[in-house]
DNA sequence: CCCGTTGTTTGGACTTTGTCCAAAGTCGGA
DNA sequence: TCCGACTTTGGACAAAGTCCAAACAACGGG
């Protein structure tokens, strides 16, 4: 498997694992999970209390910063996170029941060079995902 | 050319194309425009100073799902609309002036036929547009 | 031509999501 | 131990979008 993103943090040298950053970084984790920044502080808050909102959105950003966390625009309302960076791979907006799942990255797709420079390239697709279709 | 959103809008029958409609579909209008709602909001009060918020809102929402007007969400706090369905394409934010680009659709990016359908595909790239490039 | 029905717009209150900031707290090294 | 740098906190604020009841407009039947 791929390093987990706590387990990434942990490799970041010169950088402060504080308890509230480790609460963050353990909610995120896990499969096919896309959690919206509200979503994280209300996990967080569970296993600890005194976290404040402020902290769980600038921990985001700075994770996203780091590249060790992938942000997500999927809806123009709110930002959903996904910690699995390594395979890269896209998303799926299930048009049924609006989940999000990750869908396998088969083809780049670069483009014509139109004296443009390309960095990344993100997809969503709309469809059915496997459970609705 | 392709006929305009105004256009599109006209054709459509059973469908009362208010002033309110019009100059929405005409604020769109354009090549290489990506407004927000409230970009939209303040140049139609420029052209009908009544109109209010919740009209501009509701007939955005309305051009969208109908078909005619695509919804863009780059940054995940706010959404912009994009008259030109015809020519499919894709779109670049540019990682320097922060501007939206129309890039051509060269490859659609099926899948793997994971069980999964997939409708469409809407490809967001990161990058240096032809003026910062 | 009038009326009722249906569809449309309005203003304003409200919610959600995200940002900012100064003060307080915490940590590690000299 | 003490200092300075980094981090967190709470609360005020801002931006973007939604909701709703009342007012308004348009069309067709009588």
């Amino acid at each position: 498997m791929h390093p987990t993103l706590l387990e990434r943090l942990q490799q970041q040298r010169g950088y402060r694992l504080t308890a509230q950053r480790r609460v963050v970084a353990q909610v995120l984790e896990g499969e096919n999970l896309h959690l919206t920044a509200d979503e994280v502080l209300s996990q967080a808050e569970a296993m600890l209390p005194e976290i404040s909102r402020a902290t769980v959105y600038s921990t985001l950003q700075q994770f996203v910063d780091m590249g060790q966390l992938l942000e997500l625009s999927l809806d123009g309302r709110s930002r959903r996170y996904d910690p699995n960076i390594d395979p890269p791979h896209h998303h799926l907006i299930c048009t049924e029941c609006d989940g999000v799942f990750d869908v396998a990255h088969n083809v780049a797709a670069p483009n014509a060079g139109d004296g443009l420079e390309i960095e990344s390239a993100q997809i969503i697709y709309r469809g059915r995902c496997t459970d609705c279709a």
